[in-house]
DNA sequence: CGTGTTCTTGATGCCTTTCAAAAAGGGTGG
DNA sequence: CCACCCTTTTTGAAAGGCATCAAGAACACG
């Protein structure tokens, strides 16, 4: 998978919110200092999750508010006979747990697809952003808001689209929402979703999802190697997924 | 379909939020006096909207606040080719337009699948309100969680579960929330939607509805007529729908 | 009592699933 | 560095659930 650190454990556990390069990228909305600050008192820990763990368990409770620092995560949701929905993929800078720690307990689950880093914010510090920093319990409002659209999205292919179309759709959200973290070079991007990963966010069977991918992937539009893949057309794929939004741009990061 | 009133234009347009009927219901959690005047001040009308009607248009700008005051509603998307997908229904109390109202543009629309009161609260009023009111912008937010555990709910249907399990999932959940707002007598409640509305919540077909649907009312499940549903067995219904968690309660009103 | 909408039903076909098994990678220990 | 094992991907074949087409029945409305 994706190796983030050899050496030391946490090597970026120890930078300062101020100095988060995440922060720096042009997605972000700027933040004046005391937002920073504010954000630095909430934080009470920075932790690595091996790729295939839960971040948050299926009915948890209390669980505490994240940022994806790095890595990619998913929110998933399974019935009782194993049958699982992913409902959407999460990437570094997206708020993970909003839903959780707002209702009392987490009606779905999320987990690390690839290793990846947290930020911890506790759960009781929440109401205090609400009393003290209303602009970022907005922005919080607005974050939860933005998932919400992404699920939409998603029900949108699941319920809508076809085979082919459903694949098309997920590479190119993935991609811009890459290239919108500056992830792309030469239209090629980290992509560390498995089939089955992909068959279970589609609503398509492993085998299907297999046939369709190859399928697109011969009639050229993208090549995949060493979970990398390289989007030859995003018109062409934008076109076949039939309609899908661009998003709003520069977002807040808590 | 269903008629609100026969007399007078608004009978309830007058009404303060203080007595507001709704709020009596135990579903909603109580608010203080300074709560619900705060309420008061920020609601700019009481509106109308005809069976059939957007409340808010794909695409919109500004969009207001709305809270459904009576009636029934849904979310949907349209894709350019005409096909659509219905994301969630919204029975009374429910918010409306908080995804809207907080980005820039409405990302899917909303319309009115009964005739329909709203309160309208202005979209610049919900800065003052996260200002001014702490807690009831927790409340926003909360109800803007809950919304997205709904259309998370709707996801795991239509990508994992087949015809007659979606189709019951379907009527147990609009079951399970006419009751807890007191609107289920014997088992029985309005049930308002055409099958089209069904096959476009389902990501099914209009004909296989119809067969699914008729197929699960010959089988017992229901009965169905005059636009009014008995649900004969809620507990195999739910069984049938494999796993369908019930709502926390009680929640806030806006 | 017409007329348009919604619902029902039958027939046919195909997109997707299921079953099965081989091929290709990836990681680990000798 | 190769052998071995486990996971992931690929392919083929067969079945089935759901879509599409078509048209009649039931219903709502003015």
């Amino acid at each position: 998978m994706l190796v983030i650190n050899d050496k030391s454990r946490l090597p970026r556990a120890g930078i300062p919110c101020a100095a988060c390069p995440l922060r720096a990228k042009p997605v972000f909305a700027d933040k004046s200092d005391a937002d920073v600050s504010f954000i630095q008192s909430m934080k009470i820990d920075h932790r690595l999750i091996k790729a295939g763990t839960d971040i948050i368990s299926p009915g948890e409770t209390n669980a505490e508010l994240f940022t994806l620092f790095a890595g990619w995560a998913y929110r998933y949701k399974t019935l009782p006979d194993g049958r699982r929905q992913i409902l959407n993929f999460l990437l570094p800078g997206d708020i993970l747990g909003l839903q959780a720690s707002l209702l009392s307990a987490s009606q779905h689950g999320i987990e690390a697809l690839t290793d990846a880093e947290v930020c911890v914010f506790a759960r009781r510090h929440i109401w205090d952003l609400f009393v003290k920093m209303p602009a970022m319990a907005y922005e919080l409002a607005w974050l939860g808001s933005r998932e919400e659209s992404m699920v939409d999205e998603n029900l949108v292919s699941v319920g809508q689209r076809n085979a082919a179309e459903r694949v098309a759709a997920l590479i190119i959200s993935l991609y811009r929402r890459s290239d919108a973290l500056g992830l792309v070079n030469d239209r090629t991007f980290q992509f560390p979703l498995s089939q089955q990963h992909m068959a279970d966010a589609l609503g398509l069977s492993l085998v299907h999802t297999s046939k369709t991918w190859s399928r697109l992937r011969r009639a050229g539009l993208f090549t995949f190697s060493g979970g990398r893949l390289t989007l030859l057309n995003p018109r062409l794929t934008a076109r076949m997924a039939a309609q899908f939004e661009r998003e709003a741009t520069p977002r807040p990061l808590i």
